[in-house]
RNA sequence: GGUCUGGUGGCAGAAUGGUGAUGCAGCGGACUGCAAAUCCGCGAAUGUGGGUUCGAUUCCCGCCCAGACCUCCA
């Protein structure tokens, strides 16, 4: 890397520190995120975890030449099998059509496919060898049918998520099994009754606990020890705690995770998404009547550690700023060239922790330019865009993409507006606005001539 | 109850031991037949009580409030 390059820091959950991010290997930064339970529709929280994932990866592949990037799927699950019963159908009609729900609602907000993405039940083989190498180690044992990690085994157990395992026992609200040794122990492996799926295993026919699943796929896709783990902050205690411990006694020489990336929750109007509450916002539910790329902005508005306020204002507000950006790109060079680098000023703030709202204020200055004139701020703001999945559009699909109105119509009332005004029948020329206005088609007037967009 | 975050203009949201970004909204002006867009300008904020300090929004302590986690969760 030229000396000349922004410096990445990332703030680390495990030191709870912001550190510069030295990587295992610079010709290979790997990178795992926890992927979605494919039961139900991805929702716009889910989405947050996803795009924070997809900013990273995007900026790692800038700043270095190769990342290895996966993201598992868990498509076996006590709340599938659950969903899959509620709704008559098989656990792989479920599993498929959620799995391709999901692919389609991250595509429409530009986030990126990971290089591999390994399904749970592909790697049944791979968690049971991992289960036995932590039996035979000590780690974990057997208890009627189960097999349980003893958390009472690894010294460091907490120290991700930064709590002593006293704590944890204290306020345990969930009865503890009368064959944990431990309060603490976690399932690895458990039993599966004739209704339930199941493999067959040393330990009788069962199914993975749900920590299991990503030990054995980072392992079998990333090694022993990668550069980047991640997930929303939900997933630091229990999931992210366990993951480690069973990965640290399985593989003492590794180092698991140097990094751990986690990002803040999403409010909807100011709580906390619930079912209970009816403010539960697929992504889908929102694209329905909100153009994607506003989407994405609004969650890019927040730096990932902060949490964010979910609301229709702040939408309406990212789809005006997008207005001004691709304003700036109608400003962009006839002839199509290649664009220039983002410009270090604007990389150096992703670099910052992903300070994903410094940037976004480097791009407010570049089209502040480009609006003056200037033709390679317009470039760069393109570039500093792409770079974190914005402005791939062109002015005119943005402006008037959306619309359903025929543009031949639109053109015919524009010219005859045109010859109204020359004859300074301005009471004629005016309706014609207002007509199209209440179609959503906002007339301006430039020296150019009249253009039109959709509201 | 335990652990941990956080509280910044009307709203969203950065940063910082020493004139507190940016965006949206608002107000005034330029431009326009009128608009829209654009441009120029303006007002507007560190929850609360202490402490440390020459100086605190920033560091420390108490309080209030909000949120997360405490074995289903992005």
């Amino acid at each position: 890397m030229p000396d000349t390059q922004p410096r990445l820091h990332l703030h680390d959950s495990r030191t709870r520190s912001t550190v510069p991010f030295v990587p295992l290997d610079p010709l290979n930064v790997r990178v795992y995120y926890c992927g979605p339970t494919v039961y139900d529709l991805a929702h716009i929280g889910n989405l947050r975890a996803m795009l924070t994932a997809d900013v990273l990866v995007r900026l790692l592949r800038h700043l270095y030449p190769h990342v290895t990037y996966v993201r598992n799927i868990t498509d076996v699950d006590d709340k599938i099998n659950a969903r899959a019963l509620a709704n008559s159908e098989s656990i792989a009609e479920l599993t498929a059509r959620t799995i391709r729900d999901f692919h389609d609602d991250l595509a429409a907000v530009s986030i990126l496919p990971p290089d591999v993405e390994p399904r749970a039940t592909h790697h049944i083989g791979e968690m049971q060898d991992m289960i036995h190498r932590l039996i035979k180690s000590g780690h974990a044992y057997e208890a009627e049918g189960h097999v349980l990690f003893a958390v009472g085994t690894y010294d460091s157990y907490g120290a991700l998520s930064g709590r002593s395992p006293d704590d944890l026992i204290a306020g345990a609200r969930v009865e503890v099994a009368p064959y944990k040794r431990d309060p603490g122990d976690f399932v690895l492996w458990k039993p599966s009754d004739d209704q339930t799926p199941g493999w067959d295993s040393p330990w009788g026919r069962g199914r993975p606990g749900w920590h299991i699943e990503c030990s054995a796929m980072s392992h079998r896709y990333l090694g022993e020890s990668f550069d980047i783990h991640g997930g929303g902050s939900d997933l630091l205690f229990p999931h992210h705690e366990n993951e480690r411990a069973q990965s640290m006694c399985c593989h003492p020489h590794g180092r698991f995770a140097a990094h751990w990336v986690h990002n803040a929750m999403l409010l909807v109007n100011g709580e906390k998404m619930s079912k209970s509450l009816g403010n539960f916002l697929t992504v889908r539910d929102v694209l329905r009547d909100t153009p994607a790329e506003a989407l994405r902005l609004l969650l890019l508005r927040a730096q990932y550690r902060s949490v964010l306020n979910f609301t229709q204002a702040g939408l309406d507000e990212a789809r005006q700023m997008l207005d001004r950006f691709y304003r700036a790109l109608e400003h962009l060079p006839e002839q199509p060239a290649p664009l220039p680098p983002p410009p270090d000023g604007f990389v150096s703030m992703l670099c910052d922790d992903l300070n994903t709202p410094r940037a976004l204020a480097e791009m407010h200055a570049l089209a502040d330019a480009a609006l003056g004139g200037d033709t390679l701020a317009a470039r760069q703001l393109k570039a500093a865009g792409n770079l974190i999945g914005l402005l791939h559009d062109t002015p005119e699909q943005w402006f008037r993409g959306r619309s359903t109105v025929d543009a031949g119509a639109i053109e015919a009332l524009i010219a005859e507006r045109l010859a109204a005004r020359k004859a300074r029948d301005f009471g004629r020329a005016d309706a014609i606005r207002n007509e199209l206005a209440a179609q959503g088609i906002i007339l301006e007037d430039g020296p150019q001539g009249t253009t039109w967009r959709q509201a």
